[in-house]
RNA sequence: UGGCCUAUAGUAUAAUGGUAGUACGACAGAUUUUGGUUCUGUUUGUCUUGGUUCGAAUCCAGGUAGGCCAACCA
């Protein structure tokens, strides 16, 4: 849309590389680990990575960073697959840091050769111990200077089996007084008797991400390997194996991960949400998942437009979910089917209106001049939306209340003239008497009226459930809070309730997404059946009276 | 009390030594058979102190604030 947007960070280093001749085409690849679902802040990583080499030659590769047996699973390699697809990528080669497990076993022996790698005894508790702090060098390990042939026969029997998980690491021999601590010689090669749901029980010892990850990147030849903030430290480490190795000389670039408030984008935390059932599973509809921002009616054009308009840059960030929810209100708006469904229903007679049926016609949407009419029957008994009436109304309320008039969407004015009430007061229907000559399309009566209110035929309402979603925590930051991020959750996250919907619905089942008249956009669930229509809330449609009442 | 990264409206992001702009939000108004949409307008910003320069958000130095780094996680 705008050709002229300005560059981002990455974009811009790109773009000097390709003008010097550096590279002549570009290689991307994103690199999850196959031990969750990917969420929205992957969407963005997502967006960059392959929005890269869509807008510069090159490719991109989808790499599973697949090192760790013990949490890895298939199931989530398959989510993975499913979700970059469905955000509309398509990557070069599917890939796994496992394929490299035989190199990477080589360049391990490569660097024992070289004196720059060694098999250590320690415990994990014996190496952190020496490991020093940040403001304190770290002390050699009495095994550091073990002979190259040691080494070499020793790694061979860790591959071998020879050994116990933990009792026996490979590490690089580096500088145990190094300021950056990933360079006091960081483990290579740790034992996992585990089986690895690629490579079997082939392995019993499993490369560490960082003795993975760049040799992968380079292995693929990748020019521009982006990833989060936090691997920083990592790039010097990284940068020193390609170096020690004399392989491709891929390169690393950081920027900020998106964060985003009344949520929460850690794999971590999400997997707690999921063991511990506070959702219903990674697909809940009020999870940041991708998942769950699909099941919950968000597109993926709205997704990517997200991540276009929130940007790459380097400093810490919190994303206003309002600017999700703009972009899914924009794009909904104008694909969405208009239908008319009444949730908290009040019964309106309409006294002067003969006893029969008619059909009226009325737009499925507005925005969109294709997009077709469909027929509505009205009688003189009709629901509308409880909250729809009041009986002593406010100031500026357009709607209904006694002696007042307002327009039944693609129908007729109508005027309230008497409340019934049950014994308890409570209002149980309304008679009203309508204009006769304010067909829509075809009003003659010149009336203005200023309210206009959506409505179903109470004959053939067709009852159906809408799980009404809101943000999943109350707070901006759970994570900035005290205690437990758990206790922040929004306890009316999510609210079952009924709804009564114009039968057309009924024959919706090849769409998928509507707009509620006057309430929001809402998509099928994947629980909904035929004669059990089940509906999720993308999002609510700006609700200017809302506001008008929370000022008091 | 080490090293590294970062700092522009409420939020996010531009301006690459030369008029601080855009989007979302908020607020006000117009239009509207959705209090939706659309349109118009308003509001609010360069962390701080110095320096270089005709000119600094941008370059330099000091400070301040926030983040990251001591898993056999990625």
């Amino acid at each position: 849309m705008s050709e002229e947007r300005s560059l981002n960070f990455i974009e811009e280093i790109i773009d000097e590389h390709l003008k010097a001749g550096k590279y002549q085409q570009i290689v991307t690849r994103f690199p999850p680990e196959p031990n969750g679902y990917l969420h929205i802040g992957h969407a963005s990583s997502i967006c960059l990575n392959f929005g890269l080499t869509k807008k510069y030659p090159g490719y991109t590769n989808l790499r599973f960073d697949d090192t760790n047996p013990t949490t890895e699973e298939t199931e989530y390699v398959e989510s993975i697959k499913n979700d970059v697809k469905w955000l509309g990528f398509e990557w070069k080669h599917e890939l796994y840091a496992s394929d490299y497990f035989d190199t990477l076993y080589e360049y391990a022996v490569t660097l024992i050769k070289k004196n720059r790698a060694y098999v250590d005894d320690s415990s994990s508790e014996e190496m952190a111990s020496m490991k020093g702090t940040p403001t304190e060098p770290g002390k050699d390990s009495v095994y550091r200077n073990r002979s190259i042939e040691e080494n070499l026969q020793l790694f061979e029997q860790m591959k071998n089996g020879a050994f116990a998980d933990g009792t026996k690491t490979l590490r690089a021999k580096i500088d145990m007084a190094h300021m950056n601590m990933l360079m006091r010689d960081p483990v290579l090669y740790r034992i996992k008797h585990a089986h690895h749901h690629r490579t079997g029980d082939k392995w019993c010892i499993y490369p560490m991400y960082d003795f993975a990850h760049g040799q992968s990147d380079s292995i693929e030849n990748i020019t521009h390997s982006i990833c989060t903030l936090e691997f920083v430290p990592h790039r010097e480490l990284y940068d020193w194996f390609i170096n020690e190795l004399e392989i491709y000389p891929s390169h690393q670039y950081e920027f900020a991960r998106r964060n985003i408030n009344y949520t929460v984008t850690s794999k971590r935390k999400l997997l707690q949400l999921v063991n511990e059932k506070h959702v219903e599973g990674w697909d809940d509809p009020r999870m940041p998942t991708v998942s769950g921002l699909r099941r919950r009616g968000y597109t993926p054009d709205s997704i990517r437009d997200f991540c276009e308009r929130i940007g790459i840059a380097k400093r810490e960030n919190m994303i206003d979910v309002s600017l999700l929810e703009f972009c899914i209100r924009e794009h909904l708006n104008k694909i969405a089917l208009r239908r008319m469904v009444v949730f908290d229903p009040l019964r309106v007679i309409i006294t002067n209106y003969p006893n029969e049926t008619i059909l009226l016609k009325t737009e499925n949407n507005p925005e969109d001049p294709n997009g077709g009419t469909r027929e509505m029957k009205f009688s003189n008994e009709i629901l509308i939306e409880r909250d729809d009436f009041m009986e002593n109304p406010p100031k500026k309320y357009f709607r209904l209340s006694p002696g007042n008039k307002v327009r039944l969407k693609s129908a007729y004015i109508i005027q309230c003239d008497e409340v019934l009430k049950d014994a308890a007061g409570n209002v149980t229907a309304l008679h009203c008497s309508y204009i006769t000559n304010s067909k829509s399309g075809e009003d003659t009566s010149g009336i203005k009226v200023q309210g206009t209110l959506h409505w179903v035929n109470a004959a053939d309402a067709v009852e159906v459930e809408v799980r009404e979603y809101d943000r999943l925590f109350k707070v901006e930051d759970p994570t900035d809070e005290a205690g437990d991020f758990k206790e922040y959750l929004n306890p009316d996250s999510l609210k079952i309730v009924k709804g009564f919907a114009e039968p057309a619905i009924l024959t919706d089942t090849n769409a998928d997404r509507f707009q509620f008249l006057r309430k929001g956009y809402y998509c099928f669930d994947k629980e909904s059946k035929p004669g059990q229509l089940v509906f999720n809330r993308t999002v609510t449609l700006k609700d200017a009276w809302a506001k008008e009442q929370k000022k008091g």
